[in-house]
DNA sequence: TGTTAGCACTCGGATAGTGAGAGTGCTAAC
DNA sequence: GTTAGCACTCTCACTATCCGAGTGCTAACA
């Protein structure tokens, strides 16, 4: 077997490197394929525009760049872009400044938990000129903090559960009787019994020994129909790979040139609806638990792959992981994205540390 | 002073009106100019269409239809559209076979409150090929029905707030003094004798009869401060126009020709987000009580000026009140919108009804 | 007086041709 | 290996032209 070549995607020259830099740094910033004059008389690469465009040929060989047509500069592809993202130094800070001002614009919130996730899309979308998204803090197996009952009618009430880490879920839940509010607070006491600090399969397990009790008051057989709505509920919520998305921004994206016409942004927002296929992403971030970058073409749906996603985990990973992130064209300052994700998903950190520490 | 001309907007002759419908009519489904020629050819208007072109001519001097150019058919204006929708027989009702389809799909949600305001949105969307738009019910002055404080921290609770209307409010509150669960299970009991069925105001003023009180606990410490921070969050509750706004079915409205151009849908999207204008119209329809439409330039904002809307509100007046409607270009089928939207307000005003008899 | 047929006129949109300019790839010299 | 020079290619903007759609007007008609 022949020895692997030595130009793999990853490992170009010092020289190749610094101008396929050029390119996706120019492309980014001006949007129009980038010619051998202008990468010159901008970038101080020490050799001549017929130099570079010999390169230039190579890197499109290299199926890192190519080209609208023959009288056109370069453009990167997807697989230049992934090179130039991998090749980035992780660890570039976001400028200090940046970090200031949305540390800032944190301390100014007012502790209403949702406010949180508006922010971090909204500085997101502000700092990198893409749309900003964040997920709400979703556990693993929800637990319960408290449970509520509250009379709506004879044979209805309201069942509010507040999970661990803030969240709430409210449903509407039929009696088998009519019961007023004293009984049911009667009941949630016990319900609490049962289920604070446990989760769907601990509830159901707990209502199974209680079921097997004989004599069944009516408190009884509420308690057990309304943990059985409880469990389902907490279970639906199990499910979801995506309890809330935030965005913010998206008329950032729309603005971009490469969507001047609405069928592409058609596409964006298709994108931004198919829940399925960001709950996997969610997920895979989730489980990888670092930053992660989807460019272009590397999103399976179709509606995806004029668009990249940098999206970071925060949280705990085990128990409850929200992700935030940027979603923009392929032609997206990804150093920048990648920085400001990075420190406000450092940020959405602290937060939740200190408050279920 | 001159008499009035007796030929006013809203009282054409009837060939003339049936002439303007048929432009309406014809131009809603093509999105193209409509022609004298077209228009006999397609509608049974018994005359020539020489004799059409004398009375686009007339409609035209009266503001009722524009030209693109010359060589172009006919294109209500906004004064067309208006005449149009107030000539409608308001009683159009929507075809069974459609209202058999929409209660059947609210039948099917599950008994969770905030899935009628996505379905009414939708089902809007889906019906009319606009897009959908749901407020939830909120009351002029949101009533306690339940609150409820959960420990996160030492010195830190959720304070959990449930209205009488079934949406939920929580926050974060600071303690000045660590307190256990067991502790804010005790004020919390405290704060419900003190506020459920009560308003901001009334709550208020109980906390000032208590704070009246000479020796001070703990419990009645954190009582007044806790109900404090509850009294606030309602006002900002009841000071806001809009709780939540449920939208489906944008993606209809992009599709449609006229906004073809990104920088049109750009305008849709920011007058989505222009929740201060939204607000405004929402109470003027709460205060109308009745159906409104607000047809391009009856909106003030530039970028609404190429949108129509029908909205209207469901809930009890002078209580809690929403509003359900569509967002569309102003080329909108407004009788099937109207009626779709005086529909499902109507089955919501059925479902509130049936929740807080 | 209202309606209609006929017709000239206008304008937009599609098509094709042209020239300028941008940027390349290639070649020959360094 | 690098570079200057140059021919070549392709896009874009501009212009001219033509066709057809649809109008407004006029004169004849009921």
């Amino acid at each position: 077997m022949a020895r692997r070549p030595r130009r793999t995607i990853g490992s170009l020259d010092s020289r190749s490197d610094a101008i396929l830099r050029a390119v996706v740094d120019r492309y980014v910033t001006s949007a129009t394929p980038v010619s051998s004059g202008a990468l010159v008389a901008e970038y101080s690469l020490g050799v001549s525009s017929a130099t570079v465009r010999s390169i230039l040929a190579d890197l499109e060989t290299l199926g890192l760049l190519m080209h609208p047509h023959t009288s056109a500069g370069r453009v990167p592809t997807d697989a230049g872009y992934r090179y130039y993202v991998q090749a980035l130094a992780q660890e570039w800070p976001l400028p200090s400044v940046d970090q200031r001002m949305i540390r800032h614009q944190f301390g100014q919130v007012e502790f209403a938990s949702e406010q949180w996730f508006r922010l971090a899309a909204s500085t997101l979308a502000s700092n990198t000129g893409t749309a900003g998204l964040a997920t709400t803090a979703k556990p693993i197996a929800a637990r319960v903090r408290r449970v509520d009952l509250v009379a709506v009618q004879d044979r209805l009430a309201l069942l509010v559960v507040v999970f661990r880490e803030g969240t709430t879920k409210q449903v509407l839940h039929n009696l088998h009787v009519a019961a007023d509010q004293d009984q049911l607070n009667r009941v949630a006491n016990l319900l609490n019994v049962l289920a604070v600090n446990r989760t769907a399969d601990q509830i159901d397990a707990a209502l199974r020994d209680l079921s097997g009790v004989d004599e069944t008051t009516d408190d009884i057989e509420i308690l057990v129909r309304a943990g059985a709505r409880l469990v389902q509920t907490m279970r639906e919520f199990d499910a979801s790979a995506i309890d809330d998305l935030f965005s913010d921004g998206l008329l950032n994206v729309i603005a971009a040139p490469e969507f001047d016409r609405s069928d592409k942004v058609r596409r964006v927002f298709a994108a931004l609806e198919n829940r399925a296929y960001l709950g996997s992403l969610v997920e895979s971030v989730a489980r990888a638990g670092t930053i992660q970058i989807f460019i272009g073409h590397e999103n399976r749906p179709l509606e995806m792959q004029e668009v990249s996603l940098v999206l970071a985990p925060y949280g705990r990973v085990g128990r409850a992981v929200g992700v935030v992130g940027v979603l923009g064209p392929t032609r997206m300052a990804y150093p920048l994205a990648i920085a400001s994700v990075g420190f406000v998903s450092g940020l959405m950190n602290e937060l939740v540390e200190h408050l279920y520490a």
